[in-house]
RNA sequence: GGCGCGAUAGCAAAAUGGUUAUGCAGCGGCCUGCAAAGCCGUAGACGCCAGUUCGAUUCUGGCUCGCGCCUCCA
């Protein structure tokens, strides 16, 4: 039984799908106008992580992950660069699939576009002004009526009256409650634009969620998940527009993943502290990055540092090295095993992965003793469910690194100079090595290497 | 002003009303020509003050500090 944290109930909640055996989650994806930061590399991996368990624990997952390639911030940037929005969202959804890739993130089920999506976010936009949960305004725009929706603040707990609108953001004169969202903005002129019963112009940026969740999950599906940041207002306004309309609950179970954060402080474009995942991975391989985030838990803040990179790197290493050496032919799983089965309760448990990832230590610790195959088909198997340690051991060891020195051809060197006793030399040749970073280790098999 | 989250050893990070988390780093040993890797051992922790309890890092209250949200955000 897999027990998940709600942020809806703010309780942990045993899951239960709505149809037996099966999982329709929906996680609210990127904004394609920028390569992606390490927090939104965050997002692709713990859930990622999530439908992956749920396939391991025997459920069909059916698994959206949106794209919005329309907004006034991909506006902004085509006028910036001087190219087509299609141009600018078109390249930023290659380079998001290539990072999701190296990071081993599986493409979810569907990845719908917000643009392919006009019409249904029309037809709803429609049913909630049919039940006066919308109105439009005299330029053309469509504004949700927030007030109208009584369970407004159910998700992120805050009461309307003691929302202070306009603390950061000026007030659109339009809106008949300050407090009112934007379905529907007419368009400027030269902006991109559908025609629509009330104005030429583009969905909000709410709306294409409620849209393209119903239209790909239905009305009531089991997971909406994302960012901890959209908890409010986005997730929130989602569930006044999908529930006013449909009359039902939109998600059963909420799940949202905590923030990385930079000398402790939220990642974020507005504050401007963020990495990129390009530039983490010119320094750091992919799975370590994926192990990074995956050696905490997905609702604790994740702090970044090159140092926490590197002490993520050595500790991936270790698991690596303990697998060095083993003929591994299947990765079944053995859940009868009792490690097997510790993996199994930590996950179940909110998805407790560095609980998870401890266990896989405790293996890495009974291989190096006895060198058991069954065990490292067990620990490679258990971390295959966390999309760890996938690579051939000697080929993650060794890097993909170009190194000028001709290796085997010094280490031949040094074992000639160690057979005649010549140390001075040997070291000589070890010490240039791990200036190189190469490491030697002497093993009663001979000497192997691999990067530092 | 409202709402919420957190504080665990040098660093990172879990669990737990009593008993080894785990990883990196440290210390001692084994192994090694010396290392490396590995193994064995070892040290080091629960922000502060009360309360509940036989017993609190864990539960409750208060305090301090940090972080987040209050219509840009993963």
């Amino acid at each position: 039984m897999i027990k998940i944290y709600n942020t809806l109930s703010k309780n942990k909640e045993t899951f239960k799908p709505i149809k037996e055996g099966q999982v329709n989650m929906y996680v609210c994806g990127m904004t394609v106008y920028d390569l992606c930061h390490i927090g939104h590399a965050r997002v692709m991996v713990i859930f990622d992580m999530v439908s992956r368990w749920f396939n391991v624990s025997g459920f069909r997952v059916n698994y959206v992950r949106n794209i919005t390639d329309i907004d006034d911030k991909i506006i902004g940037r085509a006028i910036e660069n001087k190219e087509s929005i299609q141009n600018l969202t078109q390249r930023y959804i290659h380079e998001m699939n290539i990072d999701a890739e190296v990071l081993g993130v599986i493409k979810p089920s569907k990845e719908p576009k917000a643009t392919e999506h006009i019409k249904d976010m029309i037809s709803l936009i429609q049913t909630l002004i049919e039940k006066k949960y919308a109105y439009v305004a005299n330029n053309g725009d469509v504004f949700y009526s927030v007030r109208a929706f009584h369970q407004y603040g159910k998700l992120s707990g805050k009461s309307i009256d003691d929302l202070r609108a306009g603390e950061r953001v000026d007030i659109d004169q339009n809106k008949l409650d300050e407090l009112d969202f934007v379905l529907w903005k007419s368009a400027k002129p030269n902006e991109p634009s559908w025609d629509s019963p009330w104005s030429k112009g583009r969905p909000g940026w709410h709306i294409e969620c409620s849209a393209m969740s119903s239209h790909y999950l239905g009305h009531h599906f089991d997971i909406h998940g994302g960012g901890q940041d959209l908890q409010f207002p986005h997730h929130e306004n989602e569930i006044a527009q999908s529930e006013a309309a449909y009359d039902c609950k939109m998600a059963n179970y909420w799940m949202h993943n905590g923030f990385v954060r930079v000398d402790d402080e939220k990642m974020s474009k507005s504050l401007g502290n963020f990495f990129t995942i390009r530039t983490v991975l010119d320094k750091f391989d992919a799975e370590v990055v994926r192990f990074f985030m995956l050696r905490a838990h997905y609702r604790s803040p994740l702090n970044y540092s090159d140092s926490h990179l590197d002490d993520a790197r050595l500790a991936l290493q270790r698991l690596y090295i303990s697998l060095r050496g083993i003929e591994i032919n299947n990765v079944d799983i053995d859940w009868q095993h009792p490690l097997a089965h510790k993996f199994r309760e930590a996950m179940d448990d909110d998805f407790n992965t560095p609980e998870a990832i401890s266990v896989l230590f405790e293996l890495a610790n009974e291989i190096n003793k006895n060198k058991s195959e069954l065990l490292a088909t067990l620990l490679k198997g258990l971390a295959k469910t966390l999309g760890l340690l996938e690579r051939d051991s000697e080929l993650f060891l060794k890097g993909d690194k170009k190194i000028s020195l001709n290796i085997d051809e010094m280490i031949l060197k040094r074992h000639e100079a160690k057979i005649n006793k010549n140390f001075k030399e040997a070291d000589r040749i070890r010490t240039l090595l791990l200036e190189a970073g190469v490491v030697l280790e002497d093993t009663a098999q001979g000497t192997i290497w691999r990067k530092e």
